[in-house]
DNA sequence: CGGTAAGTTGACTTAAGTCAAGGCGGGTGG
DNA sequence: CCACCCGCCTTGACTTAAGTCAACTTACCG
């Protein structure tokens, strides 16, 4: 059933910096098995110290964190490629929640293992690190949006990174993208309250810049929307990125 | 002039984790020299890749990023026993800038050793890829701070945030700990304007909680203070961390 | 068919932002 | 030595973006 690495679907996109045979061979042997698991489910959880690290291989989700309060910030959103659990590796504890939002599939490694990685294939741990260093940025540039930008930019800003994210993924049909979320999940990832939030989206549909229908969004226009969310344009260059 | 490594006075402070003489050694090989910064430095710009990578090893400064438009997110204070660099190290270019509020004292690493760091010394790499989960870690807290919570807990929070970062280093005496930035600082960090910051700092002392004078500030109630943060209390245990 | 979960919209409230005026050192140069 | 300036802090009066409350629509599902 386990798809083996070598042809795993996901290595052909391009963002994924190509490995060798050998490496391959490694990362075999280092994963354990393969996890399907329904929407809805929680992945990780806060405070856990998940004996398992996940790579996703398909679907979507996200990663947020709760207060007492009820409140919640959603981090990130979780898409294929991704690298989950490495805090519960390094720390051994979980500090935010990982929950799927589609049905989603994910290749399992044992935790143990982890730091053979680091002793045996300086590559690998140099990725891992290329992943840590990069989520920190993502959540330097969130933090910066939510702390800073009004919230038509927020959410022009999001729509942008999640199309770039999409498109280097190969998951978009022409200007569209899937979206398996909720209005209150992209509220509690721009710190927005839903009602705000619907309204800030009513906006972008009216002047004909971006709108929301059957889990999908379309961008009528890729230049009102940079122009939204205030420069910040740029960057839709894909890095290759490492996959674990 | 230098100090060598195994003399670096940080490693007294019991926050940092004990290294061997062995790997002592190393890093004194990879350290390429010591730069002290008058306050108001720039040390790091972003979009820079800078060619150094370096250690706090005394003074503060802060993190941030800088729009277009003028305005500023703080990312973080930074303190002695900070890794500073690693996103030019790891993705060629950094992505927020880094400024001396105080004279600082920074320990050079040199950027073309560091994949030697990985090739040789897995227990090394692995640190830095605890540097940079913990990180990321910070910024995630801080992003649901500033994303879900009212100025006066952002406030509190923060506060909370540098007594205990400043205990551990062994900065504060009794309940003070040095504050040597601006109020425009903190209120770029909180996401909140300077005039807000300023009243929420007033209602602060006037409920006989902290009052911030000749740049340290003062816990008069540190029950008040996590009340006031909402819940998040705990987490004042400090984990021992690496020192690079 | 009810029942529930998500999206939409309007009316009203409020936390936070903006503007503007002073105050308080600390330097510097006439 | 005083006067002026400059950067930072402080405070009050007013504005506004965003939040809250609440009603109503869909759509899906057993």
């Amino acid at each position: 059933m386990p798809v083996p690495c070598r042809n795993c679907p996901l290595r052909r996109c391009d963002i994924f910096a190509p490995v060798t045979e050998q490496e391959l061979a490694f990362l075999q042997r280092f994963k354990s098995g393969e996890l399907k698991v329904a929407p809805g489910m929680q992945l990780l959880m806060e405070g856990s110290n998940s004996p398992q690290l996940y790579t996703v291989l398909a679907g979507q989700g996200l990663r947020y964190k709760t207060f007492a309060s009820g409140r919640r910030q959603v981090l990130n959103f979780v898409f294929p490629g991704d690298f989950l659990g490495l805090q519960a590796g390094m720390m051994g504890e979980m500090h935010h929640s990982v929950e799927a939002t589609t049905e989603m599939v994910l290749c399992v490694f044992d935790r143990k293992e982890f730091f053979n990685i680091f002793r045996h294939h300086p590559e690998r741990a140099y990725d891992i690190t290329w992943l840590a260093a990069t989520e920190e940025h993502f959540l330097g540039e969130t933090l910066a949006t939510v702390g800073q930008l009004p919230a038509v930019a927020r959410m022009a800003w999001a729509l942008m990174r999640l199309f770039n994210r999409a498109e280097a993924l190969g998951m978009t049909t022409g200007d569209s993208f899937p979206m398996p979320y909720r209005q209150q999940d992209l509220a509690d990832a721009l710190g927005l309250s839903l009602v705000h939030t619907n309204k800030t989206l009513a906006r972008l549909r009216d002047h004909q810049i971006a709108s929301w229908h059957d889990g999908h969004i379309k961008i009528h226009s890729h230049a009102g929307l940079a122009e939204s969310a205030g420069e910040e344009a740029g960057e839709s260059a894909w890095m290759t990125r490492p996959l674990i």
